[in-house]
Order: structure tokens, then C-alpha cells, then sequence
DNA sequence: GCTTTATTGTCACCTAAGTGACAATAAAGG
DNA sequence: CCTTTATTGTCACTTAGGTGACAATAAAGC
């Protein structure tokens, strides 16, 4: 049997979570949390779903990924005793990114965003949550595409920067999204970590299937080939 | 001459900027803040200085960069009209990690982030800023290892991962910081994105050059000779 | 319109890392 | 203690992408 542990003001400071917050905040904090245990491999939430809880780790390791174009997993953090995690749930509409599954086996505690984030700010949940959305989101949306870049060739990476531009930057055209960006084949090299020869052989290519076309010096892209170059599932994004 | 532009309430809501904030907060908030004209390539701000205003792109398009130990540059984002930047300054005792630079001629306004949140969220700059760091701070130290993985060579990936495991699960030994987690050579090749074989040969490297022992299954780092390896500057991270 | 400079296109060659296929250990389970 | 399973170590071979070196365009400046 495994003795469930005690969660407290104490455990939560030995934990150096919430250092800013008052013990009273926090004391109406864990009157909302509920504990689970996970054993080991348990999968907690999978890419797709709605995020509609924050998580904290009392103990043992959580473990993020992703699945990679090729089938292959991208480990992308593991989460260490302490760590909030799960808090793309703080945004509004906003779906699992990763998958959290328990490294070891995990104490974990759960609580609804809006009572979390009430509990400890005194803030109306949506206002905060909007405010989040147009700050932070922006770093969500980089690290979503830094972490799709991991394990995919340089032509998905392509794909997924170029999609990732024309949300950006396009405007709707007869021929399909037009990027209002002078963009050389140097400043997508660095965008997507190639050199500068290998982008001009890729976006040739991408010309020639009709994923994309230049007018100029201005991009017109097909968002939905470059999706499904990208190795994106249709709903994704 | 360039002409100055107008930054009103009807500017802001053209480009869909704070939608969730009344006319009379974001009155409130132009009021605070200030109208700059940057020429092309012009650098707003540098990596490694200290992040003390959150900037709005009214036109033109911004750069965020980085340098690649290679000294290549690392093109993280374009900026397009409409979006907040500079936003480590919501979170306390930040530094600039990427360098962010005018793309074309551009119109900037920027404010001090205290007033930034008290002006939108009516609640005390501190208590936000703590609340953001320990939730969203992991999305970024998450986005700082990819961004700096971008032109590193395996060997580097490596060491920048494992620094960061020995930030959160390291405990000081007195042969160097242990990591109390038992990660196989595939765990660690899943979060460097690299082949099981690859980072066998690297670790055995790493170990040949006294950067790191094992002692069963657990490892021991010097965390200032992998930052040496990882090609980082010594005052970074 | 002409000159200069920036960008794109193309190629042959090189290198880091991926892959498959095992042997050698080490840990775990009975 | 012995068997099974997981992990590590090693190597030959393949491959994607980097690199240098140009020629061909296109854009910008005058």
C-alpha cells in the first residue's frame, strides 16, 4: 500500500511552490486541490484534449512529450516536485499541447484554472486568462513550433515556419495566402536552423508540387499543403 | 520626413490589440506610453541586458534574434503590427534573452511593465509577475534550450540539456551535482531529438573529458564544464 | 538606362548524425 | 542464484544536410 501524503502549508513550502503567496492564500488553495496517485507510464492528458486543469507535482517525475512526423516520441521536459504543469489550461480554448504521462510514480494534485488563478491573484479569471493569451501566447505558439521541429526534416520544418508566417503575415489572395514580408531564402535559413543552398532547393521543390509560389519577392503559400507537408494532422492548429 | 502616427483607442482596436480591455483601460494605458520611430536594422534591445519594458509594434515588422555559438544568428520570431514583445519584463529580474531588431522601418510605443498590468488587471505588479514566473517561466527556460539548440552540434544539445536537469533534479555530491533520476541513453536522445548510438558515443566523450561520471545509474555533472561544452557565455543562465 | 549589389540557382564534395545489427553488461524478477 | 529483460557499447554503412565556389538573375542606387 502506498501512504498518501499530507498536503499542507508546510509541504507546500518545503516545496518552494507559491514562495509570493500568503499562508491563507495558500491554506484556500488546497481546500480546492484534490490528490491523486499515478504509477509509473500512467498517462495523465494526451495531445488534443481540452486543458481544463492545472497540475502540481508533490513527488516523483512527470514526463512531456510529443509525437514526432516519424512516429517517434520528442521527450520535451520532464517535470520536476514542485512545478505547476499543465498550464496552457490559464488560456482560454486552448488544447493539450503534450502529452503528461508519469515518469516514476507521481503524487499530483489538481485545480481548476479560474479557481487557481482567483485564489492567488483576486483577478477575474477571464480577464487574466485574455491578458495571458496576448502576452504569453506568443511563447506558447514559438515553443510550439520549436518542438515540431524536432525530429522532422528540412522540408517539414519549412512547412511548419511557413505556416506559422502566413497566420502571421497573410493576407487571402486569389491564388491562395499572400505573405506581405520581403523574405530572403537567407532569413527563412535562419528561421529554420539550414543553410541558406539547401532552403533554395527545398522551396524550388515546394514551387514545383504547387505548395507554393513566388510573385516577386512576395510568397504565396497553400496552408493546407503546408500542413500536410508539415506532417500535421488536419486538426492541428 | 515620416509621418508621426495617431495612437488612439480606434488604432488599437484596428489592430485587434487587447480586444478584452474597455476604451477606458486602453485610454487609460496610451496615455503611459511612448511613440518611437526605429529605421530599419536598428537593435531595440540586446540579449544579456537587463528586460525593463514591454514594447507594442504599431508598424513595420521586428526581429528577435539570437547568436548560435557558431556565431551564426538563430532568427526566432518575426513581430507583426498589433503584437506585445519584450515581455520577460512581466517576470521578475529578467534579462533579454533574444536581441530584437527592426526588419523595416518601424513605429514602436513601449511602456514599464508595472504599469502595463496595473493599467489592464487592476491587481499589484509583484504579485503578477511572481504568479507568471512560476507558471509560464517554465515555458520559457522550455523555449531558451530550443532556441539555443538551433546550429548546435549534438555534443552541445547534450550539454545544454543536461544543464538543465541539473537545475531541477540536481542535489550537490562532492564529486559534482547528482541528478536523482535514472535516465537511460534513449531518454536522453528523445529530449536532444538525436539517435540511442549518437548519444552513447557523446556521453562516453562527455565522461572520457571528465565533464560528467557515472556512478551506477545515476549521473554526476560539472555543470560549469557543460556550460563550456554547451558553447554558452559564462554569465548566461 | 547603366552600374553595383543582393539574391537565387546549381553543383561537387564533405561531414555529422541516423541506421541496423550485434555483443557485452547490468538490472530485475522469480 | 539463475534467467529474463533492459541498457550500453561498438561498428560498418547510408544519408541528409553543410560548405565552397561559381554563374545567373533581379533589385537598388545613381
Amino acid at each position: 500500500m502506498v501512504r498518501t501524503p499530507i498536503l499542507n502549508v508546510t509541504t507546500i513550502r518545503r516545496l518552494k511552490a507559491f514562495p509570493w503567496a500568503s499562508d491563507q492564500q495558500v491554506e484556500r488553495l488546497l481546500g480546492q486541490m484534490d490528490l491523486h496517485h499515478i504509477e509509473k507510464r500512467t498517462v495523465l492528458f494526451n495531445e488534443g484534449v481540452p486543458s481544463d486543469s492545472v497540475y502540481f507535482l508533490i513527488s516523483g517525475v512527470v514526463k512531456l512529450s510529443l509525437r514526432s512526423p516519424d512516429e517517434e516520441r520528442v521527450l520535451v521536459s520532464l517535470i520536476s516536485p514542485g512545478e505547476l504543469f499543465g498550464i496552457t489550461s490559464l488560456m482560454p480554448g486552448m488544447y493539450r499541447a503534450f502529452r503528461s504521462e508519469a515518469f516514476s510514480d507521481c503524487w499530483v494534485s489538481s485545480v481548476r484554472p479560474d479557481t487557481f488563478v482567483t485564489t492567488l491573484l483576486n483577478v477575474p479569471f477571464t480577464d487574466f486568462s485574455a491578458l495571458m493569451e496576448g502576452t504569453v501566447g506568443r511563447w506558447f505558439a514559438l515553443l510550439y513550433r520549436y518542438t515540431h521541429f524536432q525530429g522532422s526534416s528540412l522540408r517539414q520544418k519549412l512547412a511548419l515556419a511557413l505556416l506559422e508566417l502566413a497566420q502571421k503575415f497573410g493576407i487571402q489572395d486569389a491564388r491562395g495566402t499572400m505573405l506581405i514580408l520581403q523574405l530572403t531564402h537567407e532569413d527563412l535559413a535562419d528561421l529554420v536552423g539550414a543553410s541558406r543552398q539547401k532552403v533554395t532547393e527545398h522551396m524550388q521543390e515546394l514551387a514545383r508540387q504547387q505548395v507554393l509560389l513566388r510573385d516577386g519577392r512576395k510568397l504565396i503559400v497553400h496552408p493546407d499543403r503546408l500542413r500536410e507537408v508539415a506532417g500535421l494532422l488536419l486538426d492541428e492548429k
